[in-house]
DNA sequence: TGTACATCAGTGAACGCGCGTTCACTGATGTAC
DNA sequence: TGTACATCAGTGAACGCGCGTTCACTGATGTAC
């Protein structure tokens, strides 16, 4: 065998990376295959060695973001919280102005979440499937039997950081997620 | 004087119209100046007798959209209700599937607000104006001394229809909508 | 140990296409006489 | 009333560019002998 087994993946899993990180920061429809193979140090033609099309990289790229950010903002650290104590604790991690500065290291619903709405129903499937894994993991801290409050908070938070985002002012960016960490 | 003074606003506002429309339901980038002014009943080489490029006609098209869906889901027939009342009133329009089926017709938070705040300052400054103005009528509305609970309010909507638009099973977008509306 | 070989991950030129923008022009219009 | 004219809103060809995708190829690798 001309390389070895663990090679491919790899470098697959650096191109996924890049993309997530990027779709995320500049938006898929404005992200090139061209630019995001040059990040993962690659060229244009490899990439279909790797996917069937561009949007298939968006499924992998969002699936990789929900389970960077669910480690980085909601479960680590907050292990031993349950019920308002955890939601206090995870709101005040989700709705920070670094967050909102930071879009590429971030939750994938606010930045991509109107381009998955116009985007093939794959990827809408994978969407919706990461966010009820998500929102089953927050109904279990919650002690809720049904998931109507968990998605109530995620509505809360993504809709806050969307629109803390998309506003010029970093006071009032400020103002808006301070007013949902309440 | 070799058109009537009114000729020349009128074919503008016409342009706006049919951009605010589709930047709504196919996204900025993704709309071309050539669709666009084919929408608008008129050929690519005119646009820049109108705009001064493509970020200012996306300007005005969110202006344009923020007067609509102000008037249609928030203000129109609901002008006696006040505090609770019209927050569950108001909340139960927007609210709705109708709303996450048209995205043409409806608010551009959830459609345009990941865009705007990848967009030049002059966009997200606009974004901001209408948004404050927004705030601000639900806050005499709540009859709140100050815009947080609004601001809560909006973020809470905005997010519940992104979330519904970007999921597949229409079962549970539905299910969103209807934990927000509570 | 050294060399010939088969594999296949990745390269880079090329495809047709649509993008935002410019510009020389056309032709519909209201006005002057 | 009819005609010549000036204005300027809108036309459409052209610009250079980056897009997503294809494909003949190159060259790094592990294996066989």
């Amino acid at each position: 065998m001309p390389y070895p087994t663990e090679h491919k993946p790899k470098t697959h899993a650096r191109i996924v990376r890049a993309a997530s990180r990027l779709f995320r920061r500049r938006g898929f429809a404005r992200t090139g295959v061209d630019r995001l193979m040059a990040d993962a140090g690659l060229t244009r033609g490899g990439f279909y060695a790797h996917f069937a099309d561009k949007s298939r990289l968006l499924v992998e790229a969002l699936e990789q973001a929900f389970d960077e950010s669910r480690d980085n903002l909601l479960a680590r650290g907050l292990e031993h919280l349950r019920g308002t104590d955890w939601v206090r604790a995870a709101g005040r991690r989700y709705l920070t102005s670094e967050h909102a500065r930071a879009p590429a290291d971030g939750c994938p619903i606010p930045s991509l979440g109107a381009e998955v709405s116009r985007a093939p129903r794959s990827v809408r499937v994978a969407f919706e499937k990461r966010l009820l894994e998500i929102a089953d993991g927050m109904r279990r801290r919650l002690g809720d039997r049904n998931r109507r409050r968990a998605l109530r908070l995620l509505a809360s938070w993504t809709g806050a950081m969307l629109l803390a985002r998309a506003v010029a002012d970093p006071a009032l960016s400020e103002e808006i997620l301070s007013a949902a960490r309440d």
